[in-house]
DNA sequence: AAGAGAATTTTTGTATACAAGAGAGTTGGC
DNA sequence: GCCAACTCTCTTGTATACAAAAATTCTCTT
């Protein structure tokens, strides 16, 4: 991918999108767009098919691109495939972690201490998404790693929305503690139901989460 | 996406990569493409960006679009994550399959069996690929079910080859069958274990699939 | 003669121009 | 007065034209 502009758009429709400017079902008019980021149609349109490729877009031929919001059913579903990879990458993890893996994991657990510590949400977030990334690299497996890290993605500003729910910040900092444990223990099962659960749990309690995400909504779209 | 003519080219040359026309490497130029399909450089340059997203093609910017094949390391890993992904399938669908599902998975699985009868592989391939889908289905995981297919598809050529190996289809048969009986039982653990060694198998017999692989690179090399 | 640098050529990236389908609005018929 | 068909417009899909960056070749110098 990636020419200059055409790539540059993508990133920032990605974001419009993920942060909810543009609701379900809006229509992208690609001359509009084009003329709001001063391109022509051409690199605009390889940024449209870029986000329909990655799920953010549907493009309904010689109709145009409709946003394309996950319903909380499709959410659910993701996470559950999202706790089935992270358990997965627990697992290859605790048989194939280096030394140096498990060092950078404790750096970036205790920067998720720091981050917990000084209240700073948004930086518990990043040093939390480190956590997990690395987490994916040490599972040896590069494809499984991309593709945890591709859903990751997709799932950012719902995962984002739990760690305002009351007491899950210090609750994932607990899981984050018995991960380790285990992982330097070795005990796969352990590490792989631990990380099942620190993810499952963000489906499960969807009730919470989606009372956030509702409010959220509903103030931008006034 | 899907406007008529950047689809069509997209197919046409993800099976010419997928059968191994192109191979590692090789550089797909605009103009030359663009010339044989009797279209502009525009609908075909649509066509690799899809190609590149799906991850058949490494576009360098301003360098052009490269032929990308997985090396026999990123087969296994994707093997690996394959296993995974229908051993969840498995799983989900002991829990959740619905009468509609069963009698689907068994009607698929008597074709199976008919078309192994008559030796025919092409037809078993088809009918083991339809198996595996209405599974990925009955999860009731639609995300799921989207994504199993989806690296089933990139993985279809090597699962192909797999049928060659000796004694390989009456194998999968026999685990197709094992599979339904725990699935009509509701034993999840079964099942996914199950599906999971029905996979993985394949992986870990890459040797014998490899030297499939290598003779046929080389035949067509020639 | 070999290497570095400049000019040329080739190829990708972007803009614009053109074609054609979908949708809205209008008009004619019943 | 309502429905249907036709036209007109608006938007997408495709082709072509242009710009800019690599790659290549050629030349000049050492």
């Amino acid at each position: 991918m990636a020419q200059r502009r055409a790539d540059n758009i993508r990133e920032t429709l990605e974001h419009l999108i993920i942060t909810g400017e543009f609701s379900d079902g809006d229509r992208l008019d690609e001359t509009r767009l084009s003329e709001h980021f001063s391109v022509s149609r051409t690199p605009l349109r390889e940024a449209l098919q870029m986000l329909a490729a990655s799920g953010l877009l549907e493009l309904r031929p010689r109709r145009g691109a409709y946003v394309r919001h996950p319903g909380i059913i499709e959410l659910v579903q993701m996470f559950e495939v999202m706790a089935e990879l992270e358990g997965m990458c627990g697992r290859l993890a605790a048989r194939r972690l280096t030394d140096e893996d498990l060092i950078a994991l404790k750096g970036s657990a205790t920067a998720c201490e720091k981050a917990l510590q000084t209240g700073d949400a948004d930086a518990y977030y990043r040093e939390n998404e480190q956590f997990h990334s690395l987490l994916y690299a040490a599972s040896g497996n590069g494809f499984l790693a991309e593709e945890a890290r591709r859903l990751q993605r997709r799932l950012q500003p719902f995962r984002r929305m739990q760690l305002h729910v009351r007491g899950r910040m210090q609750q994932s900092m607990a899981e984050h503690q018995r991960i380790l444990a285990a992982l330097e223990k070795g005990d796969a099962a352990v590490v792989e139901s631990e990380l099942k659960g620190h993810i499952a749990v963000q489906g499960e309690r969807f009730n919470d989460l989606m009372a956030h995400y509702d409010r959220s909504n509903k103030r931008r779209t006034q």
